[in-house]
DNA sequence: TCAAAATCAGTAATGATTATCATCTTTGAC
DNA sequence: GTCAAAGATGATAATCATTACTGATTTTGA
């Protein structure tokens, strides 16, 4: 791993990416940020989620009107993405495995990682579509 | 639904599409059927697939190297998606639950789908990086 | 056969992400 | 503290997949 200096605007960046649930995208960052930080600028935050990816300090969930949404939790747990307003949700633990993992390695696969996401109606836009 | 005119060139995108189980690019579908069709536009393409997406004929997998990843085949069945090449693999069947969709109820969500990707190494990159 | 509707090719526009580069910060040795 | 090297940043331009637009072409059904 390169030599990375201290940087107040990478701690902020991180922070804000820690800070929420709700899996946001590089710009929702910059927005946050914005106004306490004025001369932030939003390749700075491309920039510095990139190296948080390459350190594994945050995933990438889904690609959601072509905008990536990220998540600072690296902890394996399964997502809602809900295809009305696009929020994405956590949803409880990645306990089942149903063998799959085990099929692969026998087949050469070597498993890094697993994603499960669930789409559908999230209860808010359920709840608004009842008129 | 609206009503849609028969098309060679739509017939034929779908049939590209449904013709490979390497999980294609909008690109690699214009690319593969250019050298039959020279006066095919890959607007076209793209606004076909659209299309398909919106019938439910074709679905995304993935997004890799911001290239969206298709498939023909719909029913629901989990990926295998190589961190070195890139390919995408069909892996078994979809028949574990664990319990999520039913907790996704009861808190209220409507699940419509469900997907599972695994991030690995493939069984040719493996063999090649043996040196 | 023919006009309306649908589709298309070609091209321009969009928008997220990345690259560039000159400037500013951080760091660690002194 | 001082200072130079390494690292990080802001501002802007470039990239590239995807979408929108428009006038021409094809399909459809009467």
């Amino acid at each position: 791993m390169a030599k990375r200096n201290f940087s107040s605007k990478r701690k902020a960046i991180y922070e804000a990416l820690c800070s929420t649930d709700s899996h946001p995208s590089a710009r929702w960052i910059y927005d946050k940020l914005k106004p306490d930080i004025p001369d932030l600028s939003l390749g700075t935050v491309y920039r510095n989620i990139a190296l948080f990816k390459e350190e594994g300090k945050a995933q990438v969930i889904c690609s959601l009107n072509s905008e990536e949404r990220l998540d600072g939790n690296v902890t394996p747990h399964p997502h809602f993405i809900c295809t009305c307003c696009n929020s994405v949700f956590d949803i409880g633990n990645d306990n089942s495995d149903s063998g799959i993992a085990s099929e692969l390695s026998e087949r050469g696969f070597s498993v890094e990682s697993r994603y499960i996401l669930y789409y559908g109606i999230c209860p808010d836009c359920k709840n608004k579509n009842i008129h």
